[in-house]
DNA sequence: GCGTCCAGGTCTACC
DNA sequence: GGTAGACCTGGACGC
């Protein structure tokens, strides 16, 4: 059977340098390299503890990125140098500068989040203990949604393997600044590929069929993250769960700080956080849990979220619980 | 050794 | 509009 050969490097010579000026307060490297292990854009990406190199498809055009901090958290600066295949235009420029910007959070103003939560009992401690931390946007909406099926009803490890496949094997790969990274495939870099294969290459199970059908569906047309993001969160709602493989999780995932993706293992975590034990019941107890975070932290919900998860560890001493990861 | 359960859900087919 | 049952895969468990 014939497979696809290996992905196609693509050189990017040309360097556009630019600097971003995060709303404060903004911390860098919590940021782009969350405590949880999330990864920004691709899991090929490299962090070296001051400067990332990433690469993602934005508007469609393969970008490498070499990004690094300047200033503080309370004077906070990011250096900026974007390689592309060829010169953008000025306005293609701008694009790729304010794409990245809301991107990277350096347009999200904290500053409500922080009042709700240094009254929050629960709250107070994960944002003293991780000050700065913005949430962050994967490179487009069919990244965020094959994200979303690879975590869907497996081990997380089995998760992070179908992704580590997906790039390897589907992603192109960007060459820049002596770096080669594998960025998350675009919908149009799955065309022609068959959900069999898909399954084969991927280890993706019956999820091949979500994503093959998401592809098409992409490649059909779909909003933008980016044009999400304008639409009031109900309207947000509709469009995710009209995808293929979205559901009421996944589309919690993928919209961009709207949701409040609890899971069978976050209701653990929220379950002990709000009660003080973990729910009996898992499955029963994801709609209830969900639905007491909403109405606890109400249009932070997600923000919350990401404090928490990424602080299991200082937030069990500080409040006397066991948060687990597993 | 084998069967069974279930893991960071969603869809379809039935009431 | 609500609710079983199926779904790839494989590690963990009970026998």
């Amino acid at each position: 059977v014939h497979t696809q050969s290996a992905p196609p490097v693509t050189p990017l010579t040309h360097e556009t340098a630019f600097r971003l000026d995060p709303i404060p307060p903004y911390d860098f490297a919590l940021t782009v390299r969350k405590p949880g292990g999330w990864d920004l854009f691709t899991p090929d990406e490299r962090f070296d503890g001051e400067t990332l190199w990433t690469a993602l498809h934005l508007d469609g055009r393969l970008v490498g990125l070499r990004l690094s901090a300047t200033g503080t958290a309370d004077d906070p600066g990011i250096e900026v140098v974007a390689f592309t295949a060829t010169e953008p235009t000025p306005v293609a420029a701008d694009r790729i500068r304010t794409r990245l910007a809301e991107k990277l959070g350096a347009t999200e103003d904290l500053t409500g989040f922080y009042a709700l939560a240094r009254e929050d009992p629960i709250l107070q401690h994960a944002v003293a203990d991780l000050n700065g931390m913005h949430s962050t946007e994967m490179s487009h909406l069919f990244a965020a949604g094959t994200l979303a099926i690879c975590l869907q009803l497996t081990t997380l490890d089995r998760s992070l393997a179908m992704m580590d496949a997906l790039v390897e094997r589907y992603g192109e790969r960007a060459s820049f600044d002596g770096e080669e990274v594998g960025v998350w495939p675009t919908a149009d870099g799955l065309a022609g590929v068959s959900p069999e294969e898909l399954a084969r290459e991927c280890n993706l199970g019956y999820r091949a069929r979500y994503i093959d059908a998401l592809a098409d569906r992409v490649r059909a047309g779909a909003p933008t993250l980016g044009e999400l993001r304008d639409l009031p969160p109900a309207e947000v709602r509709g469009e995710l769960l009209s995808l293929p493989g979205i559901g009421e999780y996944s589309a919690d995932i993928i919209a961009p700080h709207t949701g409040f993706p609890i899971d069978v293992w976050s209701v653990d975590v929220f379950g002990t956080l709000f009660d003080g034990e973990e729910p009996p019941n898992r499955r029963t107890a994801v709609e209830r849990i969900k639905r007491e975070g909403e109405a606890r932290w109400g249009e932070w919900a997600w923000l919350a979220f990401v404090y928490v998860v990424h602080d299991l560890e200082a937030l069990s001493a500080a409040l006397g619980v066991e948060l687990r990861l597993t």
